[in-house]
DNA sequence: TATTGGCTTTTTACAAAGCAAAATGCAATC
DNA sequence: GATTGCATTTTGCTTTGTAAAAAGCCAATA
């Protein structure tokens, strides 16, 4: 199975969809429909259906295409997590990440010793210096080299993103643009039920982390005002270097989707106002509970590279 | 006078030390200090001063280095804004922005398509895809080519930033961890009180504007959360791209100094509610006036190339 | 008619070599 | 002792050729 790291990517993002629920067994994927909503040509969705089937998710029938395969549900979520990493860049960039996060490399290093560091060739290289970049982490130096920028390594960085959510979240609701959009409603309240009822207890914590971002990001697009949204977009992209190495507390969890689920009702209904006042609470809560993440590694002695 | 990019860009901005009053007739102007302060070594420094003997801005005196010569101010101003333009990659970066404000560039390209239209080679493009991925209006496709995000490009996009603005800055000013920080202060009274005496007559509006920019982010910094700081920066950067067209009123922009000038004084008294206050209305003033930019080109008939 | 499957074309990624220029080390000078 | 001026080393951009992979086309099929 040497497939290209589109497809592979694809692959991932097409098993998401079965276990999110979106496909459900006997339903026929269409080439050109996932070709569309990935804006991609249909060669890579091809290659990863082919790579699906052979892996036994989807089932394929002679010119008709691929289906999606009846499977006992704890063989649909192993496959993904063990191989099919979205991006290969993804690793070497949260490599680079931790290192910095955790002290391990200079605040500014040439592009020769990042390569000979991590073993990429120059675009691979490109690739994890431009997310490092638009994350507002990294910077290039004038002349050779980059410079690493000191944000987000210690405790109170976690503080001061909820801080900072607080503000522009409750207030996004109350923008004059806000307009109510069912559709993101309706799919928001189908994930965090769903959470609620299976997903909590077998999902992967990176997917579950993803899911809360994701109600977060939805919601404050409705007030269309696309800066509330880049910007809650950014903090969050931080805010997962950090929690990244977290345990996640499953019980904490139930209760966020409790708190989504309340907001969602809020919001149907038109109480807006309280709906941003919940939002507020909602997003304290989280602050209150002090920083779920295990900090002492940022205390420890570290090397220098 | 055939100086690389990084020299003439340094040449510039010690032009602007010298234009700002930092550095003023008759100073010894030292190339280790420039080097560490911009950030690069001394080769590039020395050869941006070469530059700028041969421009009569600094005199060399033999083995002792360049010192700022005396010059009548209207020679100072006009060698800078006609040649010696911040980053050549500003100016591709420029027209690439500028070409998607006023959609004359479709929304996806490839880079062979980019490089072939704006003749620049790949890691010239590569740089400013990048500013444009850092500022969040572009964005890699996953498979071949980029694709241009629809932000900042109507006249409403000007009212939510400054919408997203009153909500932050004045904020930041009542985070907890705001701290007073007298050198900024003193720093931002000096620049202000410049303008209103003799900047905003002579200086290119350029410059103003980013003085203006330089104000609030300063204050910003104060908050010490740094991603109320990010987020101002990044809205700010995409105002820029708007504000590029306009024509600048410079009787608003003494108002505008004295608001700022006003800020300083409630900061410095610690009337810090005040101050927050103040900030809120300053900002609501701006908005007010409506748009200050010629918008008739985005409704223009549009050539799709 | 819509969709698949195979095929061709286009586009990007990669590696090595040559080159311009930025960083750095050192002697000379104030 | 600090700073300049120059020589040397290091760095990264550019180019060229090649391989890999995605996009797009068209006939075959349900």
């Amino acid at each position: 199975m040497p497939a290209s790291a589109l497809a592979r990517n694809i692959a991932s993002q097409i098993t998401l969809l079965v276990t999110t629920g979106e496909l459900v067994a006997g339903d026929h994927v269409r080439t050109q429909h996932l070709a569309d909503r990935f804006g991609v040509s249909r060669s890579p969705v091809r290659e990863a259906m082919q790579v699906l089937s052979e892996q036994g998710l989807l089932e394929q029938k002679e010119n008709r295409g691929f289906f999606v395969k009846e499977l006992p549900e704890s063989q649909i979520v192993e496959p993904v997590s063990d191989e099919a990493k979205p991006f290969e860049v993804e690793n070497d960039y949260q490599r680079l990440a931790e290192d910095w996060l955790m002290d391990r490399i200079p605040a500014e290093m040439t592009e020769g010793a990042l390569r000979d560091r991590y073993h990429v060739t120059k675009a691979q290289l490109s690739d994890m210096l431009m997310r490092a970049l638009r994350e507002g982490w990294a910077e290039r130096k004038q002349g050779y080299g980059w410079r690493f920028l000191p944000v987000a390594k210690t405790p109170e960085a976690f503080e001061q993103i909820y801080r900072f959510r607080m503000l522009i979240e409750p207030a996004a609701m109350l923008e004059p643009g806000f307009i109510l959009d069912r559709r993101i409603i309706h799919e928001q309240r189908r994930i965090q039920t769903r959470m609620l009822e299976t997903d909590i207890a077998r999902l992967p914590a990176e997917r579950l982390l993803h899911n809360g971002s994701l109600f977060h990001e939805e919601l404050i697009k409705m007030s269309n005002n696309p800066f509330f949204h880049l910007s809650l977009v950014r903090v969050n992209q931080m805010r997962r270097l950090l929690e990244y190495r977290s345990r996640v507390d499953r019980d904490r969890l139930v209760v966020q989707c409790q708190d989504h689920l309340a907001i969602l009702d809020l919001l149907e209904r038109g109480e807006v106002a309280d709906a941003s006042y919940a939002m507020r609470r909602h997003l304290g809560g989280a602050l209150s509970r002090k920083s779920p993440i295990a900090w002492s590694w940022s205390h420890q002695a570290q090397e220098k590279s």
